[in-house]
DNA sequence: ATGGCAATCTTAGATTGA
């Protein structure tokens, strides 16, 4: 089965983009970001109609992560208490975060044949001196924590986190010259560390099968034309959830202009691409652990 | 070159994104 993420920059906007994409590609379940609506409007029908079921979480036309799945969703988690909030007030539907400020729509968790599997938008942080920045500094250590009790607790579950990571990890995955180590956002030391701490627990199901490629190209100054994107969407895995992976693709068509079909209106690209891994569920849940069972070597 | 492109709501200029 296909799993996968995607950043849709709307999905009201890009709903019908996405459901070609989903039957297209075969993908089982995908991890949406950037859903930009509350739950009320998004575009549920058309997904159901394509033989999908929707879990979605948002406040209002900023972040918003959702599910949509060929298979059935449990344990349905709407955020994370942990997680420190940002702004000014509380919308009536809105919970505070740890901070005391409004939680936001960034992490969505859901169960799928015994996957535990998350869908996250990782504030972007904005600038370097800019609360935002410390803000999403603290939602990365506060979401890696968690990460680290759930995996004390069960060492051998299939855990993903899925998602717009909005940090560049290697200098190999930043592309966008506007971006330089000291002076921006996305390849500061602090965010690669916070990120690569998620390694001690996770790892990238997708960079053995697809070691360069971007994920993001900015929409202004024909940076996907020049291939100045960088690579900030992806799939860690724990031990259980790696070991029954076996493929991933970067579907960096996607990110195409399209031409609109005559009197239809144009159906522009997400600026981010959808990342694909290939599960194999009889594998899921295996860890090298096992390979302490006693075998025999060389009969 | 502090622009440029896209989506949203406070509909026409501000805000957010990365």
């Amino acid at each position: 089965m296909r799993i996968a993420t995607w950043n849709v920059a709307s999905i009201r906007a890009r709903a019908a983009l996405v459901v070609d994409f989903l039957l297209r590609e075969d993908i089982d379940v995908l991890a949406l970001q950037e859903t930009k609506c509350r739950p009320e409007q998004f575009p549920t029908a058309i997904f159901e109609a394509a033989g999908y079921q929707v879990v979605n979480h948002g406040f209002h036309a900023f972040n918003g992560v959702a599910f949509v799945s060929r298979h059935d969703m449990t344990d349905v988690t709407f955020g994370l208490p942990s997680l420190p909030g940002f702004g000014e007030q509380c919308l009536p539907t809105q919970p505070p975060g740890a901070n005391g400020l409004p939680q936001e729509a960034r992490a969505l968790g859901v169960t799928v044949n015994g996957m535990r599997l998350w869908s996250l938008y990782v504030p972007n942080g904005r600038d370097l001196a800019h609360e935002h920045y410390a803000y999403k500094l603290r939602w990365l250590q506060a979401l890696q924590q968690e990460v680290a009790g759930w995996l004390e607790a069960e060492p051998q579950l299939p855990l993903a986190l899925l998602g717009d990571w909005n940090v560049a990890p290697l200098p190999s995955d930043m592309g966008d010259p506007d971006f330089v180590e000291g002076r921006s956002t996305h390849v500061s030391r602090p965010e690669r560390q916070a990120f690569a701490a998620f390694e001690s627990y996770l790892s990238d199901v997708v960079r053995p099968y697809v070691p360069h490629g971007y994920t993001f190209w900015e929409y202004r100054g024909g940076k996907y034309q020049a291939d100045q994107g960088m690579r900030i969407d992806f799939i860690l895995g724990s031990e259980g959830f790696s070991s029954a992976v076996t493929g991933a693709f970067i579907a960096a068509d996607e990110r195409r202009e399209r031409q609109a079909a005559p009197g239809q209106k144009a159906l522009k690209p997400s600026d981010h691409v959808p990342v694909v891994c290939e599960i194999a569920p009889e594998l899921l849940g295996q860890s090298w652990e096992d390979e302490d069972d006693p075998m025999i070597w060389g009969l």
